[in-house]
RNA sequence: GCGAGUAUGGUGAAGGGGUUAACACGGCGGAUUGUGGUUCCGUUAUGCUAGGGUUCGAAUCCCUAUACUCGCC
């Protein structure tokens, strides 16, 4: 079956909602965090891990299945569900962003028809489309899949903004014309940069072609915090109160918090796992690097209030040893906490918005995220 | 005891008279937003075993000492 997602509550005071996104898996609540396993694995954790840490929805990626292992194994595998063991819902990008990192020359490599780029593992000339795109998420069989867009860099000039979008809108036409799978559910993607008429032109013509949920892309690849802000206003203010709205890529805690009072229902960033691999904790006193001198002999948990297996089980010290030695057991328990760290946090951010008291959290929490340092 | 050789940072080392001593590892710190699993960036020897000499100028040439290494009694 589509999901279905159903709005329980608009906060009072700003334009956060608590809902639930109900799938085949089950049902899920929202604002919701989903890690990322591009590689049809969250990198380092098992399944039942993520399940333990409380995330429903996992993000997986159509540009890397496809060339490795390929679609087909995948489908004769049964589906994405089946070949890497995991019973809850999987979203999958559609491409759209490693066209943004591999495309060298966008002007000549981004056409009409598709996009001409180069294999990251050997090299070899790639042409992706939307249909194309969308075949290959039928054959996945994630729960949720993605319109293949352009994700415009920033700074883009106007005019290269303007005709980025647009194309974006022919080809989630084109993609949603070719998409064949009762099971699974299509989102469409709203681009238009920096610019206030060409996002909300985006999000109106996006949402004319009824698609499941919305979701935000072209956000968080080197602009300012308030660009984004605005970005995510200017999108929203166009999008229908009854889909899920899901913010592409973004997952640093206060962006977190900033997209859900602005009305994003869901979020996806590698930002856990990949500061995990290089050593860094996310604490309610802000990011911490563990390869830090100051915890070679700190025999306490990255975080005492933590329910995370890491922290129950492991000091900074002993995960500090692991990260310095690069053992793949100190990424993991680094990852379970992060994960858990955002999964938490969205947990908080539901219960605020039931209390209405969202703002009062975002203060308290940003005055101690910022503050930093001293207090670990 | 005699002869020969080598001494450069935490480590391996480059440099054989000319500005701020290469590079690598390690150390310390930072970055990371629709994935970079082992990534990227910054920084780290006011000094070349010690002392003396030659020279405008010495890690580089000379002398002495010391410590190791290899031969020979």
């Amino acid at each position: 079956m589509k999901i279905k997602y159903e709005l329980l509550k608009n906060d009072t005071k700003t334009k956060s909602r608590y809902g639930l996104i109900h799938t085949n898996y089950g049902t899920f609540e929202t604002p919701i965090f989903m890690p990322v396993g591009t590689q049809a694995t969250v990198k380092t954790l098992s399944p039942e891990e993520i399940k333990e840490i409380g995330s429903g929805i996992i993000l997986s990626n159509t540009y890397h299945l496809w060339l490795r292992p390929g679609e087909d194994v995948i489908y004769k595998a049964g589906g994405l569900h089946k070949f890497m063991n995991y019973d809850g819902p999987i979203l999958t990008d559609s491409g759209g962003f490693q066209v943004f990192s591999l495309a060298k020359n966008k002007k000549k490599d981004i056409t009409e028809d598709g996009v001409h780029f180069k294999s990251h593992i050997d090299g070899k000339k790639l042409f992706l489309t939307p249909e194309l795109s969308i075949q290959i998420q039928n054959k996945l069989d994630s729960d949720i899949a993605m319109s293949f867009d352009e994700c415009i860099p920033y700074p883009a000039d106007y005019e290269y903004a303007k005709e980025s979008t647009e194309r974006t809108l022919r080809w989630a036409k084109r993609g949603k014309d070719v998409f064949n799978n009762d099971n699974q559910s299509l989102f469409g993607i709203v681009q238009g940069g920096e610019y206030e008429d060409l996002r909300k032109m985006s999000a109106r013509e996006t949402v004319k072609m009824d698609f499941d949920g919305y979701s935000i892309g072209g956000t968080s690849v080197g602009e300012d915090k308030d660009t984004m802000y605005k970005m995510i206003d200017y999108a929203i203010s166009e999008l229908p109160i009854d889909k899920p709205r899901y913010l592409m890529g973004v997952g640093d805690p206060i962006d977190i918090i900033e997209g859900v009072i602005r009305g994003i229902d869901m979020f996806d960033c590698v930002l856990p796992t990949r500061i995990a691999r290089h050593g860094n904790a996310f604490t309610r006193y802000g990011k911490i690097n563990i390869k830090n001198a100051k915890y070679k002999e700190d025999f306490t948990p990255i975080e005492e209030s933590c329910d995370c297996y890491a922290c129950k089980n492991y000091t900074k010290s002993y995960i500090r040893h692991l990260i310095v030695a690069n053992e793949s057991f100190g990424q993991r328990l680094l990852s379970i906490h992060n994960i858990r760290f955002l999964t938490k946090l969205t947990e908080d951010l539901r219960e605020c918005i039931k209390n209405d008291n969202i703002l009062e959290y975002r203060k308290q929490f940003i005055e101690k995220y910022r503050d930093n340092n001293e207090n670990i």
